[in-house]
DNA sequence: TATATTCATGACTATTACTCATGCATTTGG
DNA sequence: CCAAATGCATGAGTAATAGTCATGAATATA
């Protein structure tokens, strides 16, 4: 029944429409913002395309033929409905736009979120949506449109650019500093020390920095996030060696306090992770967002 | 929720259509018989009309984005009801035309309707309805295409063109003639009369045209339909008043004899009355046959 | 590494949509 | 009844859209 029979232009099922409704190609003209001879035309045009007489001309006016008024019906639903669904991908296209960002859960926790307010307010019309993983996953799997990355240079499937190295520094309460004494970074192994299980080398890596230090580092708490570390350091538990970013407030408080920098030497670094192919206006416009959060520091 | 958002073209839609089943703007264009930059064209533009991306551009390929999917369901719904839209109205024109046909009864019984075979095989496709009707009708409000009329050149609502004279002769039949020999016209007087009722005065105009005839017209049967008049004239009940085009089989087998001429002096003929506006073409084709029918004698 | 493939885009051509002017047939108003 | 107004159709021409050809960039493949 349905054969390869080309669909009329938007232009001419529009013009008749018009024209069906009013009974009038002038009417119809004045509706669609047009000439009456450029309705005249489309109508023409449709009358030929269906191969039949959609309206009888009597003296100066037009009325539908039957075979006009059942088209015109369908015609009438078809476009309604053409209307609805490019209304409803524009709405969606306006109103539901969403990022998706992914990032470690502390970094999310105490370094992102906190500023996300401040983008926010540069889209008020973007929904954010945030994730927290510690390992790489699949973006496009999960629908991710940005994840901030802690590690290699390395996640299969995804395109990383370089944000930032990761400042690390051993870090001590007041309270601790008291009972220990450090005139010395060599005075800092003395200390009970707290330790990120995932990072269990960077004790090592800063033992390894002091000159004269004999090879034993000692044993101390061990935690699986670092805002545990952070909790634990600032009751006073031990020393701890965390990234600057994490704790930006708590130096600043002076909760913490920064006594020696650490150098990790994995070559571990921070970076953007982005699903193949182009970014959208949005994802593309929160990575400059994020670099420039990056370069700022409070 | 629904604004004057403009609708794609049709161009368009088929373009995006296409490209999302295949995923591919190449294959899209093949299946389209267009380029790929014609495509590609196209549903660039559909996603500037909309304000959202519809597919991921990765590598050398396409995938639909979540935006794309849910648009791509919506408008291979929408062009799939157009389709049909269009092709029942093209099927309707091509199987279901209708020539809408009305005529006195006698006269569609006997003149036109033992034709109308000729004409069918002419017009395969056409269906014909026929109505008989004595009176002048509203055509439109019947839906009727053409009517054959006789009488006056008035049909309120209606477009009279004149189809031929009404050709009246006297007949009797043989078994008549043999019980009342005629050799003057005003023996035919002497008869028994059959009469028409709507026609009563064809007697008296006969009557007027023999020189030296009396006031006096004998009074007979009445009848009223030509068909009944015709019978009665066939069985010998008496002389009868007829056009011709209503007896040419009779005329021809010498049922009836034609005695004389008869001029009704009314100035009432046939005429094709159709409704005000343009003829559709298979009316006009009609017109054009019933005349040829006319001119054509048996 | 060389070759093939696919999308995007500049420049251009072809086609469709539309306007302006006019004619014809009618409707309307005086 | 006649002049003016109205509405559809159509010729000639213009503007906008649809589409092609050629090319470049980025990738996929052998």
């Amino acid at each position: 029944m349905e054969r390869d029979i080309p669909i009329p232009s938007i232009s001419v099922l529009r013009c008749f429409e018009a024209a069906a409704k009013h009974q009038s190609f002038t009417a119809a003209a004045e509706e669609l913002g047009l000439t009456q001879s450029g309705v005249s035309r489309q109508v023409k045009e449709l009358e030929e395309q269906i191969g039949a007489t959609l309206f009888r001309r009597e003296g100066r006016g037009i009325r539908l033929t039957q075979a006009g008024k059942s088209l015109a019906d369908s015609v009438f639903s078809d476009l309604s409905r053409l209307r609805r669904t490019i209304s409803q991908a524009v709405a969606a296209g306006e109103t539901q736009e969403l990022l998706t960002i992914a990032a470690l859960p502390t970094f999310a926790t105490r370094w992102l979120v906190p500023r996300l307010k401040d983008f926010k307010e540069k889209r008020p019309n973007l929904d954010l949506m945030v994730y927290s993983r510690s390992e790489p996953f699949d973006l496009v799997e999960l629908g991710v449109d940005v994840a901030i990355h802690f590690g290699a240079n390395d996640w299969p499937g995804a395109k990383l650019s370089p944000l930032c190295p990761e400042d690390l520094v051993v870090v001590a309460s007041p309270a601790l500093l008291e009972a220990h004494p450090v005139t010395e970074k060599s005075d800092i192994l003395e200390m009970p020390l707290l330790h990120m299980t995932s990072r269990a080398h960077l004790w090592k890596a800063f033992h390894k920095g002091i000159p004269g230090a004999d090879g034993h580092v000692q044993m101390g708490s061990y935690f699986d996030q670092f805002s545990l570390v952070i909790a634990a350091a600032v009751s006073g538990m031990g020393a701890a060696i965390l990234p600057t970013y994490l704790i930006e407030t708590e130096l600043a408080s002076g909760a913490l306090v920064s006594l020696a920098p650490v150098r990790d030497g994995s070559g571990h670094n921070y970076y953007l992770a982005t699903p193949p192919g182009k970014l959208s206006p949005s994802a593309a416009e929160f990575l400059t967002w994020v670099r420039g959060q990056v370069s700022r520091r409070v």
